[in-house]
DNA sequence: AATCTATTCAACCGCCTACAT
DNA sequence: AATGTAGGCGGTTGAATAGAT
């Protein structure tokens, strides 16, 4: 024999939003009774509901300290965080926003939060980029920019002189190389926001995404072998003129770091400030929902939930610095560029 | 002003786990 | 040990509301 059941289904108990009433009788109840059995709530409290119905609308709605109303900024960037760690945990994340319910949460972030990532390239769910969209139809807009800039040919040109090992490297300068020229400004594009779909295509699957440290030692490696870059030989005939070559600036360093493609003495940093993940001590300011697939350790704390300490990185830094109301202007994308373009392939 | 459409969010549903019997 | 429920959780629904036409 187990307990004895909870809600009869046969008790016709009423269902539907709550009176007045019936909130101030379950208040009074629990403020008397305490909420140890929610069972016994509903007889206690004289009221026809179930005592799930009763927890619920006390959770979420009549216990002390609950917060209503608008999120603020700090609380959405927060949840943003979280659910990258957590994913859709929502009484975890609800545990760390003091006055939030679970509830509430999960609504903010299925009508709010969900829409913006989805509008600005980002899947709610892994917290990459989305992998929906189709690269084949942005080519032709891919091909004008490229063409208008004029300058990347010498980027893989000069990189072909180098030797070869990192395909995803070649990909990756690729990317690079065309989210600048699809963000970089209005004197060689027609609008200053890029083109969306291409750029969410470039950043490719999760599943094949570059693991940090790879990624890391490549790039600070100047002798890093690029023969791969061969792979984009149809794409480089398309590629005419003669450029700069793409720098990266380094982080925590006094000089660029130039990504395999060549001497580059005089070139400036300026646009490529777009780029700065290829610092030394950069770490993707977005993870992935299966840190393991990284060859990393689960953050979250498997015996008790709690967020455990990365072991490459403080998985969100970049994104407590983003404004979600920013992006429809240039900044705002260049800010997302930023925190996305650590994902390749 | 009336109607239609989109959005919001409170509440329900069903599943899972822990625990009482 | 087996059984079956309570409590908790995430997903989903649908009524209410806001905005557009």
């Amino acid at each position: 024999m187990g307990r004895a059941p909870c809600c009869n289904a046969e008790a016709g108990l009423k269902k539907g939003p709550w009176t007045p009433e019936e909130d101030r009788l379950l208040k009074e109840c629990v403020e008397k009774h305490g909420n140890g059995s929610w069972r016994r709530v509903p007889k206690l409290a004289g009221l026809n509901r179930c005592g799930k119905s009763c927890r619920l609308r006390w959770t979420n709605y009549l216990r002390p300290g609950i917060k209503r109303g608008k999120f603020s900024k700090e609380e959405e960037k927060l949840i943003i965080n979280l659910h990258s760690l957590l994913g859709n945990k929502w009484s975890s994340i609800a545990a760390r926003l003091p006055g939030r319910t679970d509830n509430e949460i999960k609504n903010f972030w299925n009508t709010h939060m969900r829409k913006k990532l989805l509008n600005i390239g980002i899947d709610p769910v892994t917290h990459k980029p989305r992998t929906d969209l189709n690269l084949f139809a942005s080519i032709p807009s891919l091909l004008l920019a490229a063409n208008n800039i004029g300058n990347l040919r010498s980027h893989f040109d000069n990189a072909l002189k180098l030797q070869a090992d990192a395909a995803n490297l070649a990909k990756l300068q690729l990317l690079q190389g065309l989210l600048h020229v699809l963000t970089s400004g209005a004197t060689t594009t027609p609008t200053t926001t890029p083109n969306l779909d291409l750029i969410s295509a470039l950043m490719g699957s999760p599943q094949t995404s570059l693991c940090n440290k790879q990624y890391e030692g490549i790039m600070l490696n100047s002798n890093s072998n690029l023969s791969g870059l061969a792979f984009m030989n149809p794409l480089n005939s398309f590629l005419n003129g003669d450029g700069a070559v793409a720098t990266v600036p380094v982080e925590g360093s006094s000089s660029s770091g130039q990504v395999g493609l060549g001497s580059n003495n005089g070139a400036s940093a300026t646009n490529m400030d777009l780029y700065t993940p290829l610092a030394s001590n950069f770490t993707p300011s977005l993870v992935s929902a299966s840190p393991a697939s990284c060859g990393g350790v689960n953050p979250i704390n498997s015996s008790d939930g709690s967020i455990g300490e990365s072991p490459t990185s403080a998985p969100f830094d970049g994104w407590e610095s983003l404004n979600l109301d920013d992006l429809n202007t240039d900044l705002g994308w260049k800010d997302v560029l930023k925190q996305i373009s650590w994902l390749n392939t």
